[in-house]
RNA sequence: ACUCGGGUGGUGGAACUGGUAGACACGCAGGACUUAAAAUCCUGUUCGCAGUAAUGCGAGUGACGGUUCAAUUCCGUUCCCGAGUACCA
């Protein structure tokens, strides 16, 4: 009986799917273990080689955790919000939903082949509105909490509300709180909301009408098309991430994450411990000397974490957006200054990374005076002081940094040494470990001493203080999108105003066009009807107030319904006519509504999925004013994109079917916009008055990602994000595995929110992952062929000629000229050749990827290569060397378009799934990144056909026994129990494989086809090759499962030793092996070692200088 | 430039706390079975030198140096590769 991996596969994926083992419940006696994967954007080009890596590595963890008896939750979805979707559907026109969908159940099967133990009824994705409900909904807990710094913890904002109202803040009175209006209420509590909204600026791209993200900008133009990017301001949403910046560094302690990965984040971080220090200002001019500022004492404050070097302050240098230039430039530097603001801005619109670093900056006319020794300090800016840093302002101290350095060097500006023999004058020394000189009550100080002596004096004399700074800054958490969660908010008159839990999800509406709104906003803004949320009055009320909706209330709108329903009621007897030919789809299919309020108007019937408004004109619309009202809306009406159409009484009444054949092809005329659903005009109110807007952007990849985790543990649950008491039982990700390309944003953000949600009391832990292992990358190998194009051939008919790679490499490095090649070619096509003009005829050689499926190892499969790309290369003519084409290889990123992708399903067709998962396991650590490389797949395919042979042979069939086992099988099977137990612990999947090879071999080589041994062994693979062990398992007619069969038991008897084989050295050289008992002291063993022949010859006579022996290790002889 | 990883046969990699460097596999070479192929099995495979051979000797974990009876492992200097950050005061 043959190893049938295809049929075995196919059988038990059927048989999993069928009985639902993998189902996982809340509710179990066993310990849990949740181990997860970081769940994927489902591109459209499917699943390569590169993602199962992390998920075989999960999986083989979690059905290891299960035979140890744990209830294991091992979930997955898809992060199904992004881009890739978006500028799809731009392109093609088709929905981002469809798409999605469609690529989702592309990885699912792809996923499914390989057998992972997914309970999929636990599947969430992003952008299901059951799932971003619940985004939406912790969005506003985030809108609704405050952090508050005391307490270093989450609050709601209602409880800041109650402080301001009572005690007021720093800032003003009870009192005065209470006195201001609501927005001015709303603007000081919104610079303290954890989900806030301010002017950002944004890469905007005037050619495209849109803003791009900045990987879509390069070097100052965008990706596509190359054209200008400036900055632009608008309203952005932010996360406050920076308020738990030192939470979010405390909490590393806790967790486990490799060191790489720590240093990762606290770098993003970037705590630096420093001094805000403030110095006076003066300016000196031609005629007068003044202080600058709208007061007298007007100060610089720069910050630094070197307050220590304040005597070696040579100059200040301002950033040149920072606030006070204006003030304190001097008439005279006053042009300079201008000019060099105006260079400023056109270079911040170019990228200045790429150009090398130059040294730009102005002196501004204004000093600074040294509160210590009096010195007047000049104030310059310069680009290389960042106004979002620090204060936006440095003291320079050139001796000490290298860049105040090169500023002072290139400016001519004097530099005082403050470090004696450390500074040496050619470059800035930035030690802290000198002593200090020319500085006053500093002097003799060791610098590092220093720092805390002059950060004392200068708080003594109030001109300064401590301070953190941070590198991180807040996080951007609005898109100018449409495949996102839209933001639960509107805008009333200015203020955010955040929808009731009740009212969501908020669902992403349909769009016609994914392209962006007229100021740059997201798609959903030309979806005016969504956006425009402005209550109007009644036409009535109206009548009297040109601008009315605008200042209108709640009440009006309310009156607006109201005054729809009247008319409803009092419809004339032909509205009445109408209304009964168009009700329930009855012309077109379309649906009709009657006096249904459109903003201010009340039309008498629409069509909302087709923009068509239809009028039944009574006599007073004869009227001059009516008249002149009508076309006004009617205007306005097109404005937003509907389409009117009018009749007279007299029409309805006496040629009904002429009214209704023209609504009909008024109706096909026009295009479906809407889903019904979009439609309906919200009936939400809050009102603060005014210009009534809904939030256009959408929020950002990482806010469906950054709970998720939390949502496997309760995923159909409408009432919560996730029940207490799911949360409480799962707790904490055990063990998490995903790439480092995550490293600061997913991880960052999802352990903020984690840290809110718990202390809001929603969640009982404060850190979401406890264990993160990082999966390496798995490149592409890429293989290419050479093509030669002959310039100036005056030929035309032959295919093209393609150059093996040595030969191509020699040509490039000018090994070989043209006549050479041009020889070559001679050989494979003669009569070519012979029509080309030698002299004139050019050379070109271009590099081309070759699809990696058509070349074994690197030489090219030539006939499979001529039917490539359908049959482009028909009639190539190949150049070899030793009868073979060499390809060129080089390591890239996998992508199709490089031709390197290797799939997943096409090598489990061929091998099978277990092979396919235990070769990705083999291949190295699955932290280290490598090149794929099919080739050594056939030796881990081998090895499972090497194991089914110990249960069947081709020839007899069944050969499996029930003897009893030998002590030297029962040694093979219990060292394998420990070796794979300990390698499966710490991850070590390659040398577990190595494990199960050598217990193979082992076997194989003592003949041993027992059930007592096999079955044990069956149980120690079955997480790595889950379906040739359940298949062995039922063959063995082993109880139950072997999913949840009791993991063995290693026992330490069985491979107790009573002698050793031990290495001897002499002078730390092994010589030779000497078999000694185990129980021998030292002595004893110095005693048969110098009897030993060989380390006699090595002794020749002399006597040892010493014998080291290490029991159970090895003997060192030294002579 | 800084921070963090990593350099081991022809290749992927192993050696977990200093203790037999190269496990396991790929590839390659030779052989068995076979008309042949596939499949399977066996032998060899770090390099150099000597020997028919068993074997012996020498070198060897990027380079140089140090600590140690003993270093791929610890320390110092240096070179190369990868990842991250980027004028952060």
């Amino acid at each position: 009986m043959e190893y049938d991996f295809r049929k075995i596969e196919q059988k038990w994926q059927a048989e999993w799917k069928n009985t639902g083992v993998y189902k996982v419940s809340n509710e179990s006696t066993r310990p849990k273990y949740y181990v997860l994967d970081m769940f994927p954007y489902p591109s459209g080009s499917g699943l390569h080689v590169g993602h199962p890596l992390g998920y075989i590595a999960s999986d083989i963890y979690s059905r290891y955790k299960r035979l140890k008896g744990f209830n294991v939750l091992h979930p997955m979805g898809f992060d199904s919000f992004g881009l890739p979707a978006e500028q799809y559907a731009l392109e093609t026109g088709q929905h981002p939903a469809t798409t999605t969908e469609k690529n989702i159940s592309t990885f699912k099967s792809q996923l499914d082949k390989i057998g992972f133990c997914y309970d999929w009824d636990r599947e969430i994705r992003t952008s299901d509105p059951g799932y971003y409900k619940w985004t939406q909904w912790i969005f506003l807990q985030l809108f609704s909490s405050y952090f508050c710094n005391t307490q270093q913890k989450t609050k709601p904002i209602h409880e800041l509300v109650k402080k301001y109202e009572t005690k007021g803040s720093k800032n003003f009175t009870a009192e005065q709180w209470n006195g201001f209006s609501k927005k001015e209420q709303e603007e000081v509590l919104m610079n303290r909301r954890l989900a806030f909204s301010k002017y950002g600026e944004v890469n905007w791209c005037e050619a495209l009408g849109t803003v791009l993200a900045n990987d879509e900008v390069v070097n100052g133009v965008s990706e596509r098309g190359g054209h200008p990017v400036e900055k632009k301001k608008m309203r952005q949403w932010y996360l406050r991430i920076t308020a738990y910046a030192d939470r979010l560094l405390k909490g590393l302690d806790t967790v486990e994450f490799s060191d790489s990965m720590k240093e990762m984040q606290r770098n993003w971080i970037g705590k630096s411990e420093g001094a805000e220090i403030s110095f006076r200002i003066v300016i000196r001019e031609a005629s007068k000397v003044h202080t600058a500022g709208p007061t007298p004492d007007t100060r610089l404050t720069v910050y630094t974490t070197r307050p220590d070097t304040i005597f070696g302050v040579d100059f200040m240098v301002v950033a040149p957006e920072h606030e006070l230039v204006a003030q304190i430039t001097s008439t005279e530097q006053k042009t300079a200054i201008e000019e060099y603001l105006s260079y400023v801005k056109s270079r911040s619109e170019r990228e200045r990374l790429a150009e090398v670093k130059q040294i730009t900056g102005c002196f501004t006319g204004a000093y600074t005076i040294n509160p210590f020794d009096g010195r007047e300090i000049p104030i310059w800016i310069a680009e290389y002081v960042l106004a979002g840093y620090g204060t936006g302002a440095i003291m320079a101290v050139p001796c000490g940094d290298q860049r105040d350095f090169l500023f002072a060097k290139h400016f001519n500006i004097p530099i005082t040494n403050i470090i004696g023999t450390q500074y040496n004058g050619e470059e800035a020394n930035a030690t802290k470990d000198a002593i200090l000189e020319n500085s006053d009550f500093l002097n003799g100080l060791l610098m590092k001493d220093a720092i805390v002596v002059a950060l004392n004096k200068i708080e003594e004399l109030g001109i300064g203080k401590k301070k953190t700074n941070y590198r991180m800054r807040d996080a951007g958490f609005s898109r100018q999108r449409y495949w996102g969660e839209p933001f639960p908010i509107i805008w009333s008159d200015g203020i955010a105003l955040p929808l009731d839990a009740e009212e969501l999800p908020l669902e992403l509406p349909h769009v016609d066009t994914y392209g962006p709104g007229r100021e740059g906003e997201g798609p959903l803004a030309n979806l005016t009807t969504w956006v425009d949320l402005t209550p109007n009055p009644s036409p009535k009320e109206r009548g009297t107030k040109a601008t009315g909706y605008l200042n209108s209330t709640t009440e009006e709108w309310k009156k607006t319904i109201a005054f729809a329903k009247q008319n409803r009621k009092e419809a004339t007897v032909e509205e009445d006519i109408v209304w009964q030919a168009l009700r329930d789809r009855q012309v077109a299919g379309c649906r009709f509504r009657r006096q249904h309020p459109i903003a201010g108007y009340i039309p008498d019937f629409v069509c909302l999925e087709k923009k068509l408004i239809v009028e039944i004109d009574g006599e007073y619309h004869d009227n001059e004013e009516q008249k002149l009202f009508d076309t006004g809306r009617e205007n306005w009406l097109k404005g937003e994109g509907f389409t009117t159409v009018r009749f007279t009484n007299d029409e309805v009444n006496n040629a009904l079917k002429t009214v209704l054949k023209e609504i009909e092809q008024a109706l096909l005329n026009n295009k479906t916009v809407l889903k019904e659903a979009d439609s309906t005009p919200p009936l939400l109110w809050r009102g603060a008055g005014g210009e009534v807007k809904r939030e256009t952007s959408t929020m950002p990849g990482y806010a469906g990602s950054s709970w998720y985790f939390l949502r496997y543990m309760d995923p159909h649950n409408t009432l919560t994000f996730c029940d207490r008491n799911a949360s409480n039982y799962w707790n904490q990700v055990d063990l998490y595995i995903g790439g480092t390309e995550h490293a600061v944003g997913h991880l960052l953000y999802s352990r903020m929110w984690t840290k809110v949600l718990f202390d809001l009391g929603l969640i009982g832990f404060d850190e979401p992952f406890k264990k993160l292992l990082n999966q390496g990358m798995i490149q592409g190998s890429s293989r290419f062929v050479y093509r030669i194009e002959i310039l100036n051939a005056a030929v035309d008919d032959s295919g093209p000629f393609l150059i093996s790679y040595n030969l191509y490499n020699k040509w490039k490095l000018g090994e070989i000229t043209k006549e050479i090649i041009f020889n070559k070619i001679n050989q494979v096509s003669s009569d070519y050749i012979s029509k080309v003009d030698y002299d004139r005829a050019g050379l070109m050689i271009s590099q081309l990827h070759v699809d990696v499926n058509i070349v074994d190892g690197i030489e090219l499969k030539i006939s499979e290569f001529r039917r490539w790309k359908k049959g482009e290369y028909l009639n190539a003519e190949f150049i070899l060397e030793d009868g073979k084409y060499i390809c060129g290889v080089e390591t890239e990123k996998m992508s199709k378009s490089k031709y390197n992708t290797v799939n997943p399903d096409e090598l489990c067709e061929k091998y099978g799934a277990d092979t396919f998962r235990m070769y990705e396991m083999f291949l190295g650590p699955v932290e280290a990144s490598k090149p794929w490389d099919t080739k050594g797949i056939e030796g881990v395919h081998r090895f499972l056909r090497k194991l089914w042979r110990l249960f069947n042979e081709d020839v007899k069939g069944k050969i499996w026994n029930k003897d009893k086992a030998s002590n030297a099988e029962l040694k093979v099977l219990h060292r394998t129990i420990k070796k794979i137990e300990e390698d499966t612990e710490r991850f070590s999947f390659n040398t577990a494989v190595s494990t199960f090879m050598i217990c193979v071999n082992e076997l194989a080589e003592l003949k041993c086809h027992k059930k007592e041994i096999l079955e044990k062994l069956l149980i120690l693979l079955t997480p790595y090759a889950p379906h040739i062990t359940a298949e062995l398992w039922n063959q063995l007619g082993s109880d139950g499962t072997v999913l949840d069969a009791s993991y063995p038991v290693f026992d330490p008897a069985l491979l107790v030793e009573s002698t050793k084989e031990y290495p001897v050295s002499i002078n730390g050289k092994l010589r030779t092996n000497i078999e000694l008992a185990l129980g021998l002291e030292q002595t004893e063993v110095e005693a048969i070692v110098l009897q030993n022949e060989i380390v006699q010859k090595w002794l020749d006579d002399k006597p040892p200088k010493k014998i080291i022996f290490v029991k159970n290790k090895m003997i060192n002889v030294v002579i």
